[in-house]
DNA sequence: AGAAAACATTTTATGTTTAAAATGTTCGCC
DNA sequence: GGCGAACATTTTAAACATAAAATGTTTTCT
């Protein structure tokens, strides 16, 4: 954080327009974008395939890996807590959806996979899920797309960089 | 959503390589450095002050207006359910933090305002997380802030446009 | 081999979030 | 004035999320 707690002590009043306040304001516009897809995300696959956000993501994790995944390696990916994960499993494993089939070369992991079924369902909610997202970010140009991913890249790792 | 929907029947394959699969991935950079600064934020505020994030995001959107606010437009500032706000409201009440005055024309709804005691224990916690979010986003130069701010207001609008 | 550390997952308890129903209030309109 | 629609909020039930403890497994070290 370099000069904040500086400026911060010399230049009280002035902050409020500082470049402080400018990662203050990044950092809300940032939550106000992500949260106003997310609603609009959440909201529609209730209405049309009656699932919910975090089931959705869960099985999207395991379409993108055809050969499974452990519980440890979901919760990593989802970024969420491992209970959560665990939980999530077990519902989609009594809709038949996924399944979780032992490793035989270590009997603490599981590696989870779609089900036929799971695959098919997912496949026509992906293709709803992926026109949506288009129709929500298809405004910007392919020019303008590149610029905010090498931004957010830089982002990403400026923050990855800041943990202690 | 233009001619997503062609070119999946068109070009199933090399769909993963065209614009489309473009938005999407733009989506999950967005909400993977959202959720890593998010996750941040609330184990810190956790771990300093005991107390959450939605807590605290409800004292700063109060700060942001000393005039007190409205159950109804909380809720919308935040971008969460009213339910929400109402239970949250009532914790910071009981705590001493917050008050909720009743109108005199309209005894449909409520001002809340941050208490004296609430307003001190914010300050506090604002600066400290000030200090958080500059860390997490100082990488960052003015300029590319700058660039970035204005991609996301671009992004915002057209989310806003695509409601139907 | 056997103890201890590390690992992967599940369970438990607690708390948050949401959608939808319920409650109470205001406004428009006849 | 009173009926009904729209409004603001709270309550309720179900889903989701987390941290911490518990369970069972593997690895490491001696």
């Amino acid at each position: 954080m370099s000069n904040g707690k500086v400026r911060e002590a010399l230049d009280h009043e002035s902050r409020l327009q500082g470049e402080d306040h400018q990662s203050i304001r990044l950092w809300l516009r940032l939550l106000t974008c992500t949260n106003m897809i997310e609603q609009r995300l959440r909201a529609r696959l209730r209405e049309e395939f009656s699932i919910t956000l975090p089931r959705f993501d869960f099985m999207a994790q395991l379409e993108r890996s055809p050969k499974g995944l452990t519980m440890g390696e979901l919760s990593r990916r989802m970024m969420v807590s491992g209970g959560n994960v665990s939980g999530i499993a077990n519902q989609l494993v009594s809709e038949g959806l996924i399944n979780r089939t032992p490793v035989p070369d270590n009997r603490r992991t599981f590696c989870v996979k779609l089900t036929p079924k799971g695959r098919r369902r997912f496949a026509d909610m992906a293709i709803a899920h992926e026109a949506w997202v288009v129709e929500m970010l298809g405004d910007l140009s392919p020019d303008e797309h590149h610029q905010i991913m090498a931004l957010l890249t830089r982002l990403k790792a400026g923050v990855t960089d800041s943990e202690s």
